[in-house]
DNA sequence: CAGGACTTACTTACTGGTTTGCAAGTTCTT
DNA sequence: AAGAACTTGCAAACCAGTAAGTAAGTCCTG
């Protein structure tokens, strides 16, 4: 789906002959992309070099560039790439969607604490994305719009509330700063923090905070 | 305190005893380390030159490196300058323990909103934190130690539980983790969130499902 | 099915730029 | 006059991106 765009667009095919990429390439370019999560999650995306993943694969970094255009394209690729890896894994399981989702939430954290690397990589190119003028800015925006309105709906399902209620909307960023919070605190110290467990406990508490209504009588 | 630390260490004079340094130095170091916060808030640590901090100051890149000696070393006592501000900021209101200290992050919240630089240096240098032997990350790691210590006894103070109590401890990862990723996220799209409602909301969540008795009745 | 036409997938080599840090000299301050 | 607070100038590294060349692959035509 998203791999016509992403190609560098070839130099130009005036009466083109040949021009579908090799079948070497695609699996080529998935191996440079796993190279570039190590690299950008060890070193951050403006620290790590075009050298360093080149390495990684066995080329060099012009060969990088053969593919991808450019350094910046290279990790819009890259994100592009993890989320389709994400939403291809979420669908293999099954696509939660209503109250159901806040339950695979605590599946996500508990298996998040099982790959450090794609954690880290994650942590490191969001905080780097809230730089000026970074490549992943609008990425990462969109993308915590989406989750919004995902888990939004998932809160006003399992509350029996209205989408538009400010506190089901604030609810819902909360559950998604405490996951994303957390992750930081875990990477800097696996051992003081139990992603599954706090995740579930916040969901569970903001869940009963909003469906108060039981608590008249006291 | 943290002074004789972080000053570049006489050039190389045998037994280096305290040379006092002029009355304009003191200045001057604050005017260089505020033109660092905004450099590495804008553009990260990584990112961020020497050269642009000493634009802004009106000096060489060397000139400030005159001052600490090295990139490296700026930061860290950039850290510590922020880390005192806020310190006395805080002992200038009042110094909260226990359960009113739960009050006060609120308030923090939204003071925060009106802060946006700050916010963003924090940010970005915490997700910077994480990469491989990041000079910030013992700093952020203490930090983190430190904070959740406090709030944990915030927490148990105001529940009625035991400090030692995974839950308790877990609320306090689980504020500071919303605090942190709503920062994020409010940075991205400064609408799409309101920092102090939603953090006054997910604390008060916290405290009452800690707070469990009263609902055995229903 | 053979061979030219053309493209892809690289490499090597280079450019222009930026970076941190150091050394040595100059001016300011006390 | 001595040391602090700079500047100028420089070195060594690195980095992204471009250019040009080559081998290998693909596709069309006859």
């Amino acid at each position: 789906m998203s791999d016509e765009q992403t190609w560098p667009a070839p130099p130009a095919s005036g009466a083109g002959r040949a021009q579908r990429p090799q079948k070497r390439s695609g699996r080529r370019r998935a191996e440079i992309l796993d190279a570039a999560m190590t690299v950008f999650g060890e070193r951050g995306y403006a620290n790590g070099s075009l050298q360093d993943i080149a390495d990684r694969v066995g080329m060099t970094h012009a060969g990088v560039l053969h593919h991808f255009g450019s350094k910046e394209q290279l990790l819009i690729a890259l994100l592009e790439y993890r989320d389709d890896a994400d939403v291809a894994e979420l669908e293999g399981h099954h696509a939660p969607r209503g109250a159901p989702l806040l339950e695979h939430l605590v599946d996500t954290a508990e298996e998040n604490s099982k790959r450090p690397g794609i954690v880290q990589t994650y942590t490191v190119l969001l905080g780097e994305s809230v730089t000026d003028k970074h490549p992943a800015r609008n990425f990462f925006a969109g993308r915590f719009a989406g989750l919004r309105d995902m888990i939004t709906s998932a809160v006003a399902d399992a509350t029996d509330r209205s989408m538009d209620d400010p506190e089901v909307i604030g609810a819902a960023s909360a559950v998604i700063a405490t996951m994303d919070g957390l992750q930081t605190q875990w990477l800097l110290d696996k051992d003081a923090v139990d992603m599954r467990a706090v995740v579930d406990l916040t969901i569970r508490a903001l869940v009963r905070e909003l469906t108060k209504p039981a608590d008249v009588i006291a």
